[in-house]
RNA sequence: GAGAUUGUAGCUCAGUUGGUUAGAGCGUCGGAUUGUGGUUCCGAAGGCCGCGGGUUCGAGACCCGUCUUUCUCCCCA
């Protein structure tokens, strides 16, 4: 017989994991029910044609796929057999796992576009699957937790999301954290001042590595592709505006005065603030950051990052504002922002932490001692009365040593175990050991009901 | 997709230049204690040394392949 081993890349998640999943899955959805959000599940199966090319080249190579069912050989030819993989692929898988949430959301709303009240706001919580190589925090089977509005360009929408990651982060306790916000327009005004039009692309790509490389790396990069020093010198302010936040608007302004799109950015994301104030938000925890740049393929408008500060972790959130969202499946002109939550970053950060509330792991709040048949018919009817009157109950299975019966209780945490015995059943009256402070008293069963 | 790295008991790890019967701690189970958990003491079980091939009189150790772990790049949550 061979050990049995877990596919590469995936996980179990056991009582003690899950309790603390939940509580977080548990939070993020009352958070998003409380802001209008409606909830929404799609199957983990999708047509390949659905899947394929939204996400590139290297998207397509990371999408599982599944081996068509049956003979899946039967119409193969020898000339199929040389062609190569990807076009061989065709042939004999047709269907693939959701490999994020927002494609599938897509198809939802085009197919049901008479039908959805719009603006449609949507949440969707759910695994999503990538046949990546698995790294520290990065697996083959991971949740996403996706909020997004369409059907509408209001920039209150923006203001919600910001509003929302407030209240989910602070009611899961993780008080100190920023939410950083850029625009994509800002962006495209940048690349036009400093006489690189068209260009964010490649500029965000060496620019977002600022953290992590250096100024003077960055600038390098550039130069590699394809700036020239009089790019760069123009680009100078970019290297401040994130440290110091005073009078941040107007700065941008000057900066960007050439630029309409930019200045139309700008505009953009003080109204967003404006809105967040108006809202009145205690103590919001936003940074504007001109070098964020997350998806810049098809964000258009607002970018969000949230990063938890006081731990080694990166991003724990991010969204942003894009156009043409259902475009692909032939709806153009649909716009939408949303932001996903990543579960098992904020699991991590909650652990370091020590977030977590004590005794998530069980719900039992009283086991049932079992001494032999009489007993466990005794116990019974008690046991009813317990459940009834709404407390998680249970007895212990077996007639087992009352040394093994108190040992299961002390490990699953129970904070109570009733002893039903000879003497109890003659009597009626119960004891009642207290786990916690191994105090035992004999009472009633009403006495008892009141005292859980 | 590229480069590096890991794999020995349920877990964390020792295991000498290739040489008898592969060890420890923790955990598990049993007993001390037949109506009372945590602590303590005593005892026991538990290993195809990731898998497949090769070199050798002899392989946990050396070689090749494969899977897996972790990390960096790429990309991303």
């Amino acid at each position: 017989m061979s050990k049995p081993t877990l596919a590469r890349g995936t996980r179990d998640f056991g009582p003690t994991q899950m309790a603390k999943r939940n509580y977080i899955f548990d939070t993020i959805r009352r958070i998003f029910q409380r802001y209008g959000f409606q909830p929404l599940e799609t199957p983990s199966i999708e047509n390949l044609s659905v899947l394929m090319g939204k996400y590139g080249d290297e998207g397509d190579q990371l999408l599982f796929k599944i081996l068509n069912s049956g003979n899946f050989a039967e119409n193969l030819t020898p000339t199929d057999l040389g062609e190569n993989y990807k076009k061989l692929t065709t042939k004999i898988s047709e269907k693939g796992l959701r490999y994020d949430l927002t494609v599938p959301f897509a198809r939802y709303v085009v197919m049901n576009r008479n039908d959805l009240v719009m603006p449609f706001k949507r949440y969707q919580i759910q695994p999503v699957w990538r046949a990546d190589r698995p790294q520290k925090g990065r697996y083959r089977e991971f949740y996403q937790c996706d909020a997004d509005v369409v059907g509408t360009d209001s920039l209150l929408c923006e203001a919600e999301i910001v509003l929302m990651i407030h209240e989910v982060l602070r009611g899961l306790g993780v008080a100190d954290f920023t939410v950083k916000i850029n625009n994509r327009k800002i962006l495209t005004g940048i690349a036009e001042v400093i006489g690189a039009p068209g260009q964010e692309g490649p500029m965000c790509v060496a620019i977002d590595k600022l953290d992590k490389i250096g100024k003077e790396k960055v600038e390098d990069e550039l130069r590699e592709r394809g700036f020239t020093d009089e790019n760069i010198a123009q680009l100078q302010p970019i290297f401040t505006l994130t440290d110091d936040q005073s009078d941040i608007f107007a700065r941008l302004r000057g900066w960007l005065a050439g630029s309409e799109i930019g200045l139309k950015g700008v505009s953009e994301l003080e109204e967003v603030g404006a809105k967040v104030a108006a809202f009145g938000l205690q103590n919001p925890q936003i940074q504007m950051d001109v070098t964020l740049a997350r998806g810049l393929s098809y964000y258009t408008g607002a970018i969000f990052e949230v990063k938890a500060n006081g731990v080694q972790m990166g991003s724990i959130s991010g969204g942003g504002r894009y156009d043409n969202l259902t475009g692909a499946f032939g709806m153009p002109g649909l716009s939408g922002v949303g932001i996903s939550f990543g579960v098992d970053r904020i699991y991590d950060v909650m652990e370091e932490l020590k977030l977590f509330p004590e005794n998530q792991t069980t719900s039992t709040r009283i086991m049932l001692t079992n001494f032999d048949a009489d007993a466990e018919r005794y116990g019974l009817g008690i046991l009813r009365q317990l459940r009834e009157a709404g407390f998680n109950a249970e007895m212990y299975p077996d007639a087992a040593k009352l040394k093994k019966q108190f040992d299961y209780a002390d490990r699953k945490n129970i904070p109570f175990v009733l002893i039903i015995g000879s003497d109890e059943i003659q009597t009626g009256i119960l004891s009642l050991k207290n786990m916690q402070t191994g105090e035992q008293q004999k009472l009633t069963l009403s006495e008892i009901t009141g005292l859980l």
